[in-house]
DNA sequence: ATCCTGAATATTCAAGATAATATTCAGGAT
DNA sequence: ATCCTGAATATTATCTTGAATATTCAGGAT
């Protein structure tokens, strides 16, 4: 982490690259010592500034984390946008390979960086509209990519919303790093490969 | 186990009585104040012997705990068990059944018993091979009654144990006590509706 | 001998004291 | 005027220690 702002080009007011370089300070220290560990003193040092300059840019620590933790459930969504819209590879397709990609964020987050979820737990807990706004991206997403298939001729769907959130409920247990310490990665993609054909073709004979 | 096990039926030798006098003295006590404060004193004194006779009968405050807890668990399974064995009914009402049934349970333990919950994940996390036991035993109801779909033509499933493995953890937000907080009864059992559809017929136009 | 107890010991819990840390603010530098 | 700081205050975490509790054990009652 540069101590010093870049001089260059800078697309955006001065204060947002502080509030950038306070925020690349504040989450280094956060994944490496954890957020309870951290004090708003080490994160004022590596910025060369006093502590209480940081509440000039930010209401408070957990404000700081709130940001950072935005940050990481926008990374989390994006993997999965990524995935749900390649509008040309089908919709069963990009079902299957969102929920391996969840799983495989999840089960990555809680292997490599336990620290993060740490922050992002207890900042989730404090603002709950934080992962209101989070699940409710990410409900919709998935939306979009059943109205798809739908369109495609791939799936029937009655109730598109009741039905994502059918999905949601039944991949709970990848979603949750809670739960990644019950198997290995390769258990859990397998009970995933099975959760997901499940899901699409259900148990009827047909 | 038992330092004296019965050789012959358990309610006509004295230490059974024993036992099961202080499982019950320990239970109330349990489940009215909570495992935690509860003391072996008082469940002593309710069986109207001293704590040090206590630990004839069981090895320590977790054992007592253990075998209630196991006790609560065996009587979830019997639950299952009475829905999935109704031989007369679809495999597929059953099926719902049980996992609104499994909701249900979850639900009002969370909501009307939350001391026992606190001790049953107390042992839990101390005793694995207890949680490990009954999972085996959920686990072997469902193939049961996914087995006997499958000969009555209702199911059409490859790998039976694969896909009881899928059904438990497509439910698991409907087993963990820990999610209740998360919507009314109300809601879950919505919720839970539409996973069991999503269970039986999948998405995949037929 | 077998069953049980009171007292001894080991462990865990919890209230209060102490130290760190978060947050605020009056005022100094630019 | 704007930006920033050091010191003051409020909040939170950590540590200490007495008390409560679990567990053991030597020995008494039946």
């Amino acid at each position: 982490m540069s101590a010093h702002t870049p001089p260059y080009i800078s697309t955006s007011h001065p204060t947002c690259d502080v509030r950038a370089r306070i925020l690349a300070a504040a989450g280094e220290r956060f994944s490496q010592f954890g957020y309870n560990k951290t004090t708003m003193a080490e994160i004022a040092k590596d910025c060369d500034m006093s502590a209480a300059n940081l509440y000039r840019f930010f209401k408070n620590k957990l404000d700081i984390g709130s940001n950072l933790a935005c940050a990481c459930l926008d990374e989390k969504l994006l993997l999965i946008k990524n995935v749900t819209q390649q509008r040309q590879r089908p919709a069963t397709e990009r079902l299957h390979d969102v929920v391996l990609q969840i799983l495989a964020h999840t089960y990555d987050r809680w292997a490599n960086d336990p620290r993060i979820n740490e922050m992002v737990n207890a900042i989730c807990d404090a603002r709950l509209e934080i992962v209101d706004q989070h699940e409710l991206s990410k409900h919709n997403l998935i939306v979009e990519l059943l109205e798809d298939g739908v369109q495609r001729g791939e799936f029937s769907i009655a109730d598109v919303h009741d039905t994502t959130k059918a999905i949601t409920a039944a991949i709970t247990l990848f979603s949750v790093p809670l739960f990644m310490s019950l198997h290995s990665l390769d258990t859990f993609e397998k009970l995933a490969e099975s959760v997901v054909q499940l899901i699409l073709t259900g148990l009827e004979k047909r």
